[in-house]
RNA sequence: GCGAGAGUGGCGGAACUGGUAGACGCACUAGACUUAGGAUCUAGCCCGCUUGUCGGAUGGGGGUUCGAGUCCCCCCUCUCGCACCA
């Protein structure tokens, strides 16, 4: 229990008040969590920061979003979670050791050091005993077990591929860890390489992925659309389009198997394995390979201009028709998605239609729209995409396009040349990168066995941490023989393991499950403690993660249920992570978020050190509604900090008298009615209308800055009633005194130091154990109203009246107002309306 | 091109279900206190004028309504995402 500190500084000491609480509730270890299934709990996460060596202005408002979160919800009664970590692995601190010779392990270290000390800097009120670091093989030796988890159950497989290179970072990249052609790190142009890759079976998910996304109400709608955008489900048919002149035949996928009438060529991709053997010895064969080394060595950029295609000089026939069919090989069409050949109808694609015009092929209508004049393939502008009914479709004619998909695709079954199927646009995560700093895979090389996991029992593979950084020549790894030579699991025999590391991402896809028992060495997770805890109740990060990190947290926390880890016998399975989901904006200066290369960075040591913590954290929630972008305003902070210093002031001025009056916020005064004073009725009514937009705003709208505002209010409206002596009205003198606590109350989850110094000095017991104050319904009550009075919607005068006064008598009273009787004279009243506390509107 | 979101004072932003547009803060102006103040306090602060509890005003135009920043239609601008996905 703290005793009430005798008499407080008169000049607020940002500094001298932070350092003291932080060191409480440190030795105190005052945020530590515990699992209790007799209370409510509550699991507030932020996204865990990579440490790069400080702290900038974006983790700042990250982390005190969650942090006001967080301490909210405990004075609620919940039983909060507040975690932090690191996500340590990565290729910065590799960088690191090539360019300034410092290891890895050091740099990752000391950055977690400094930036944990900035962390606890700024009050966050974190568990600290259940800080994970990814790059410790205690965490990640469990990543490494799931991975042979997801080995024996099909769900990691190895495969030679085309995958996406960056030759600066010198690794592969995953499809979504490239943005516009470009590494999503260092923008750097990826280049397409063949490798043998590590992927996670993503895909066998993307099913429920897609559909989960209508379980997620507590997403914002944009992250959930780019979900599923990405996951790109596709349903329609794969028709396989016999070769004419030979064996074999070209399988198509496409979703409108009602316009297969109107194929009259079929496009094929570059990489297609036919491009070679349909045009070998034909007259067009040196065109065509001339063809696909030109486009094949563009980028996808510019592949995607233009409908540029070849010839192959060999035909096949549309199963339905029998028509003799060209096939081009063309630059639009995608290896990688669907059947790597498209069948072409030019009159209802688009694509289809541009590559027809330019290489003159004939177009055949088969869709005819139902309110629209028949079209005409000769003065067609554009293809027909919409539905409509078959023509020209033999045996389909008539069917609308709907029913024809259906009946056509029944046809191509029972004819043994087609059937329905869906494909996605989401590819299997390709997770092996050529890197040092990061968890190994943990696999070996046998001559004789293959390919051959690692016995659990001989987990982890730790990464070594005696390597040469010299930046080339591939993974530092590759050239240490102590590492790579090894025996094989299975035979004994001389084996060699694998050298590249995992995506850093994978570590980050789970470390919010194991923030639920971090120290657990027996088994990667306590399914108690996860069933109590999980899901998370609130994350929030940046937006920039939408299908990134949140798209493989999704799939990694099915993929666990499913392996059984995550649940225990009986209990109900762990679908999704993360119920709950705010996208905060970035930080701004001058017009453009906050980077050491534009310069425009602000240090929040600085600001720690000028204005404190508190004003930091003030001025990053009050500057901005949390989704939006930030602009930095050196004056909105000063602003911040002046709000804190006035408060400070007037808390101190009236200590004395204020610490006399008895009571805990929000129910200090007497009751409502028993009071006599209007003043004092006035501000208590201010007092709990505050508690109830505050706690509104917090837990409903997660709008803090209105929140911050409406405290300023209540501030606002007490200040000059709080003097070295008190008002001489001891109900005013209570309404005081009890205002001022609940301002201390309200501010605690976002201001804690100040809240917590001030309160020592006017509260009864720790602030950190007052529960968040409820408000009396009664408060909220007006003796009187004003009521606005309209003719024709223009506001003409207005007069207070009690509210349960009836409407004939407010209607009468508003008709007798002079200026209304000015604007109603010599007219005639045709109508009037009485909208019960809010107005009265005549229309004449 | 497709999809999503947003346009409100000098600035950041309020206005939650259609009901007094501009809360709160910043900047600015005047005054007070002061040796001084970039501290603090008080007052003013959307635009306009004929200074009236007057007129106009929420990107532009139209509509619904007693009443529209909020709902509907058309247009403009900006931001973000996807970008030949068959």
């Amino acid at each position: 229990m703290s005793s009430r500190a005798a008499r407080p500084e008169a000049r607020y000491d940002p500094q001298a008040v932070e350092t003291r609480w932080q060191e409480r509730w440190a030795a105190q270890r005052t945020h530590a969590a515990a699992a209790d299934p007799a209370r409510p709990k509550f699991y507030c996460l932020e996204m865990f920061p990579y440490p790069s060596g400080r702290i900038h202005m974006g983790h700042v408002r990250n982390y005190t979003i969650g942090d006001v979160v967080a301490r909210q919800r405990r004075m609620r009664g919940y039983n909060v979670l507040h975690p932090i970590g690191w996500d340590a692995f990565g290729l910065p601190a590799e960088n690191a050791a090539i360019e300034r010779g410092i290891h890895p392990a050091i740099w990752t270290r000391e950055n977690i050091e400094y930036m944990r000390a900035q962390l606890r800097r700024m009050g966050f009120s974190y568990d600290w005993d259940r800080e994970v670091a990814t790059c410790d093989p205690r965490y990640y030796r469990w990543e490494q077990e799931f991975f042979l988890a997801m080995l024996e159950r099909g769900l990691a497989y190895r495969r030679k591929s085309l995958v996406n290179w960056c030759a600066r970072c010198q690794t592969v990249l995953a499809n979504e860890q490239v943005e516009d052609g470009r590494c999503w790190r260092c923008e750097s142009i990826v280049e397409e390489r063949e490798l043998e890759q590590w992927f996670l079976r993503i895909t066998a998910y993307a099913d429920e992925l897609l559909a989960a996304c209508d379980t997620l109400p507590g997403w914002p709608e944009k992250v959930l659309t780019m979900q599923r955008n990405w996951i790109g489900k596709s349903v329609g048919a794969e028709l396989t389009f016999p070769l004419a002149d030979r064996e074999g035949g070209i399988t198509v996928f496409t979703t409108r198997p009602d316009t297969v009438f109107g194929a009259t060529f079929v496009s094929i991709a570059v990489e297609h394995p036919l491009v070679g053997t349909l045009s070998a010895g034909t007259p067009h064969e040196a065109a065509v390979t001339e063809f696909v080394r030109r486009v094949r060595a563009l980028p996808q950029a510019e592949r995607a201009e233009g409908k540029d295609g070849v010839f192959l000089g060999a035909y096949c026939r549309n199963p339905f028709t029998g028509a003799r069919l060209p096939i081009y090989a063309a630059s639009f069409v995608l290896m990688a998605y669907g059947a790597g050949a498209v069948m072409a109808v030019p009159c209802h694609d688009q694509r289809d239609f541009e590559f027809a015009r330019t290489h003159d092929l004939p177009m055949r209508v088969v869709v005819q729209p139902e309110h629209a004049p028949p079209l005409d393939p000769a003065s067609m502008a554009e293809a027909y995409v919409d539905a409509g009914r078959l023509v020209a479709s033999g045996p389909f004619d008539g069917l609308a396009s709907e029913e024809a998909k259906g009946a056509i695709t029944a046809a191509a079954e029972q004819g043994g040349f087609g059937r329905a199927t869906t494909k996605y646009r989401l590819r299997d995560w390709g997770v092996s990168r050529q890197r040092y700093w990061g968890a190994p895979i943990p696999v070996v090389y046998c001559d004789a066995c293959g390919v051959v996991p690692v016995r659990r029992e001989d987990l982890p593979v730790v990464l070594p941490t005696d390597v040469e950084f010299s930046g080339i020549g591939g993974s530092p790894l590759a050239k240490l023989e102590r590492f790579v030579r090894t025996t094989c699991p299975s035979c004994g025999a001389p084996a060699r393991r694998e050298t590249d590391t995992f995506d850093t991402f994978l570590e980050s896809s789970w470390y919010f499950l194991r923030y639920t028992a971090p120290g657990e060495d027996r088994r990667a997770f306590d399914t108690d403690a996860i069933g109590y805890w999980l899901p998370v109740d609130q994350y929030i990060g940046g937006i920039e993660h939408a299908v990134l990190h949140l798209l493989y947290s999704r799939f990694f926390t099915r993929a666990l249920r499913d392996l059984g880890y995550t649940s225990a016998a009986g209990a109900p399975p762990l679908d999704e992570p993360f119920t709950n989901l705010l996208t905060q904006g970035m930080v701004i200066k001058d017009g453009a978020k906050m980077s050491k290369s534009k310069g425009n960075v602000v240090d929040p040591d600085y600001l720690v050190q000028r204005y404190g913590a508190d004003t930091a954290r003030l001025f990053s929630i009050f500057a901005a509604p949390p989704e939006r972008d930030l602009e930095w305003s050196d004056q909105g902070v000063e602003g911040a900090s002046r709000f804190l210093h006035r408060l400070w002031r007037v808390v101190v001025r009236g200590y004395e008298w204020l610490r006399e009056s008895p009571g805990a916020a929000g129910n200090g005064a007497a009751q409502m009615e028993s009071i006599e004073s209007t003043d004092a009725k006035a501000l208590r009514r201010l007092t709990h209308r505050t508690i109830s937009r505050v706690t509104e705003d917090v837990e409903r709208r997660l709008h803090f800055n209105t929140a911050v505002a409406a405290v300023m209010e209540l501030v606002n409206g007490y200040a000059e009633l709080v003097q070295e002596t008190p008002p001489a009205d001891p109900a005013l003198r209570a309404a005081v005194a009890d205002a001022v606590r609940t301002t201390l109350v309200l501010l605690a989850p976002f201001v804690p130091h100040v809240a917590n110094e001030l309160w020592e000095h006017v509260g009864p017991g720790d602030l950190e154990t007052v529960p968040w104050p409820a408000v009396d319904e009664s408060a909220l009550v007006e003796d009187q109203v004003e009521m606005v009075v309209q003719v024709n919607g223009k506001v003409r005068a207005r007069f207070s009246v009690a509210p349960d006064t009836p409407e004939d008598d407010v209607l009468a009273r508003a008709l007798a107002e002079e200026r209304v009787q000015a604007q109603i004279a010599g007219k005639t009243i045709r109508k009037t309306l009485v909208v019960p506390g809010r107005l009265v509107s005549i229309v004449v």
